[in-house]
DNA sequence: AGATTTTGACTGGCCTGTCAATCAAAAACG
DNA sequence: CGTTTTTGATTGACAGGCCAGTCAAAATCT
């Protein structure tokens, strides 16, 4: 990805750069390599980078995966709340905008994807996960879950807003797993049609498989 | 788990019954652990054994790993092959079936859903997942597909087959991940009810909250 | 020159896999 | 039936390798 040898690159750049190059080799380490075998001579290959630049950045392995995790739950929810801004204010444009969101070619991305897979594998067995997403997680649940109980009112339409919204988050979650661990030919307008198939399921009025109606 | 001081347990053992205790140990491990954490001496100090055991039956830390992947992925296509067996012919107490076989006792154990998690966490980059899972994963999708194309076809509901069934599945899934994830007040019944919410929303006159009507 | 970044060799620790010795149960024998 | 031999499971010490983190020296920038 990034060609050390091509360019002549600036020896010396700032530190944020830095951080940023080998946060980036560490999300495509991860994704290719998974979190077991993602080492630091590892990363700092990818990145075209010696080992000890990483210890002399971030100071411990540790460190730096929680500030991988830290920049992907970062972007992840400035993305959702970016596409929810645009929406205005009406229920079904908000949930729509949500569901759009999480398919943006910024945030899906096959490295991407990987990373927050392997990020998850270990979240039962570290604190790691929690400590960085568990406060965006929830305000997440409790947008969507607003938006839902929204749009259920104002659609007269039957159902427990948590209930629905979760099933709204766990497929669009279970899309993305199915976008990187099966066949190739699970492109993003697949994804989007499955997780509109099931808002349509929930709210037939305002959604089709094709999205949002009118 | 085993406690190897206040049972004095025969010194030797049969073959079968020891590489079952190593399993289990290993999935113990798997879910307090995680997989990158997961070490052979570990597994061997859960199983109250030697470290050397685990080489001398299973060769390799790789092996053991495949083999218990592979008694995850059996016991999981016996429990809803069961189920549906026993559900006789009508598609939609067939699909209740497979969705409560999901939530039976024996197979959503926390150490059991932690160690299936760690093993997707690494399923991207490993081709042991594929390798082990791909042919029961597949038969389980063509199954529940056709029996959610049955119920559309019978209740005359509009809908893909495959992504109605491609919903169910990832939101059981998604419903494990929560389980093990989020906050312990999280019980098999509330998972139970999401995956009944959603059924209902796709099949309204055959499942409500409670689960199948009739 | 002084400050800061970058390198690469080095270290200490942990982990996997090997192996010779040990031990208990079963089999063979007297 | 008691004794000896054989078989095969079990142990723990050991070797080789890899990895995270350290650090002194070199390179680069101001």
């Amino acid at each position: 990805m990034t060609q050390a040898q091509t360019e002549p690159q600036p020896r010396k750049m700032s530190r944020d750069t830095r951080r940023a190059q080998l946060i980036e080799a560490t999300i495509e380490t991860l994704a290719l390599r998974g979190y077991a075998r993602t080492t630091l001579t590892e990363v700092a290959r990818t990145a075209g980078l010696s080992h000890g630049l990483v210890n002399f950045h971030f100071d411990t392995k540790e460190k730096l995966l929680s500030e991988t995790l830290a920049l992907l739950a970062e972007e992840y929810r400035q993305n959702w709340q970016a596409y929810l801004e645009r929406a205005g204010t009406d229920p079904a444009a908000q949930l729509a905008a949500l569901l759009l969101a999480d398919f943006d070619p910024a945030i899906c991305t096959p490295a991407r994807l990987s990373a927050w897979c392997s990020f998850w594998g270990e979240a039962q067995s570290r604190p790691l996960y929690q400590a960085q997403c568990g406060a965006n997680d929830a305000a997440y649940n409790a947008c969507i879950a607003d938006v839902c109980g929204q749009l259920l009112a104002q659609g007269r339409y039957e159902g427990d807003p948590a209930r629905v919204a979760r099933v709204l988050r766990v497929t669009i979650q279970g899309v993305w797993l199915d976008m990187i661990t099966t066949t190739p030919d699970y492109t993003i307008e697949e994804g989007l049609a499955t997780i509109h198939a099931c808002a349509a399921a929930f709210f037939p009025r305002h959604f089709c498989a094709a999205g949002l109606i009118l």
